[in-house]
RNA sequence: GGCGACAUAGCCAAGUGGUAAGGCACAGGUCUGCAAAACCUUGAUUCCCCGGUUCAAAUCCGGGUGUCGCCUCCA
């Protein structure tokens, strides 16, 4: 697999320093509130990056953190009336919640920074210790100008970024490019811990450090996150990391891009987002993991609600496809003629299409493109005339396929109660005796009750909405 | 001021040297009691503009124009 590499801006093969494990970690949210969707594209995208390794035959080892120490969630309790910490239980709970809708699968750790303090105070210790963090006044901070390679994933020149700071300078710090690596407590109802330099917490940075250090080690294969925390996030990350262990922290940055709304990056700080939750309410998950994967993940993505009905209505010819070949199993019979045989084995072409698209950075919208065309083939195919054994395989490989994308999970399938049955019954005997109207309006019925009917020449099919 | 991204049909979007994928929408047709699904047909002589390199450029180089982002919390 080829990946686009922020530190060297080039594309390069992705070979994982451990054969038998890649370790990669994804910046995970600071829960102060509701993920927005701009959030959700990480980790959708990295997910996906996961879901892909993992389909061709990788041990991944993902680690996902919770920022659940931050100034915004102490503002938040002070709103909400409750500790911070309920703050924290209350959007990790929420963001399972979102995630889960779509299809989002659970990191294999997802650490948190209020389990993690002794690990942080100790790497701050060793950072003072290595002469790159100095002390004042229960604040410690950690000299950026001292680590020689600050810069080079974000590209910055250290001058020219002193030249275009435009943050009030804290006066203690030595240089204005220092960043904070523990905070000392300034308010009673702020989270504190004891530490060499008082009671305080940690710095935002720092944390992934930590936690990055303390569940992959020292060097990483992988670290992931939005295009936004290049710098000075993960930028201090590195300085971090490095000035602690004067090894490589991560071999390949990959960043995606940000979500616009009418052209404008969505924010919290510019109140233009929308929340999954929201999205929710009108669309399914599996619609906007479409979305978030229609375009290259690099590359900037316009939200609107047009893109979502167009999203939706592609979704839907996937569901489609898949829906018709399940009534196929259903209902169909007898096994592969030989000119089945040999059209499955055709269909072999778009899986190669689609990892020849996925191993080429993450080319979701190409992988699409072979599934489409894998669905139209299908479609005509099964037009012809299909065995059940035909469907049954062209099921296996169009979910195998949809699968890697987290697209067009297994349904629950759940028994249609008997009053339902009956109705469908009584309405194939009206249609036998012409009674269009009355057959008419029991599919309408159901159609009110959420259950779509199709006459197909395998008898009726029921999609359930 | 520094660093960077993007510009392809009505909309979305792949393609980074060899003659424009895919999806949505629209129109016509086939099938169907109707509907739905599905299939077929139709759409960019052309990839923001101007130069250049090349047998060949949407793709490379130079110069413009436009849009957006990072440099401050942000995915």
């Amino acid at each position: 697999m080829r990946v686009y590499n922020t530190l060297t801006r080039k594309k390069e093969d992705f070979i994982p320093l451990d054969k038998n494990e890649i370790r990669m970690y994804v910046c995970g949210p600071t829960v102060y509130n509701y993920i927005h969707i701009g959030n959700a594209r990480p980790f959708v995208v990295f997910d996906t990056m996961r879901k892909y390794l993992e389909y061709r035959g990788e041990k991944v080892c993902f680690v996902q953190n919770f920022t659940d120490v931050d100034d915004k969630i102490i503002n938040r309790a002070r709103e909400e009336g409750i500790s911070p910490y309920e703050v924290g239980d209350k959007y990790i709970k929420a963001y399972f919640e979102d995630v889960e809708a779509l299809n989002v699968t659970p990191a294999t750790v997802h650490p948190r920074v209020t389990e993690t303090i002794p690990e942080i105070i100790a790497f701050v210790e060793g950072l003072i210790q290595n002469g790159l963090a100095y002390e004042v006044d229960g604040d410690v901070y950690y000299s950026a100008r001292k680590f020689p390679d600050y810069g080079k994933l974000s590209k910055q020149n250290i001058e020219e970024l002193e030249a275009g700071s435009r943050v009030n300078v804290d006066e203690r710090k030595q240089d204005p490019l220092d960043f904070a690596l523990w905070k000392a407590q300034k308010a009673e109802d702020e989270m504190a811990w004891d530490s060499p330099w008082g009671r305080g917490r940690p710095g935002w940075h720092i944390e992934c450090s930590a936690m990055s250090r303390k569940y992959l080690g020292e060097t990483i294969d992988l670290h992931a996150g939005g295009q936004d925390l290049q710098f000075p996030h993960h930028e201090n990350e590195i300085a971090q990391s490095e000035g602690y262990s004067g090894k490589p922290f991560s071999r390949y940055w990959m960043h995606n891009g940000y979500i616009t709304v009418d052209n404008e990056k969505m924010s919290k700080s510019l109140g233009n987002f929308f929340t999954v939750r929201d999205i929710l309410k009108e669309y399914d998950g599996e619609v906007l993991r479409y979305f978030l994967l229609s375009g290259h993940y690099r590359g900037p993505i316009n939200f609107s609600r047009d893109l979502m009905e167009q999203s939706k209505s592609a979704l839907e010819r996937m569901k489609n496809a898949k829906g018709n070949l399940i009534h196929l199993i259903d209902t169909g019979s007898g096994s592969l003629t030989t000119e089945e045989k040999q059209k499955i084995n055709g269909y072999g072409q778009y899986r190669e299409k689609f990892i020849a698209a996925m191993d080429d950075d993450l080319n979701t919208a190409d992988a699409i493109s072979a599934i489409f065309e894998l669905i139209r083939d299908i479609n005509t195919d099964m037009q012809a005339g299909a065995s059940q054994a035909f469907a049954e395989e062209a099921l296996s490989l169009l979910d195998e396929l949809t699968g890697v994308l987290g697209l067009l999970r297994k349904e629950k399938d759940d028994q249609l109660d008997e009053g339902l049955e009956k109705l469908i019954e009584e309405r194939q005997e009206a249609r036998k005796r012409k009674d269009f109207a009355r057959a008419d309006a029991i599919r309408d019925e159901l159609a009110a009750r959420g259950i779509t009917l199709k006459d197909t020449p395998q008898g009726v099919q029921i999609i359930r909405s």
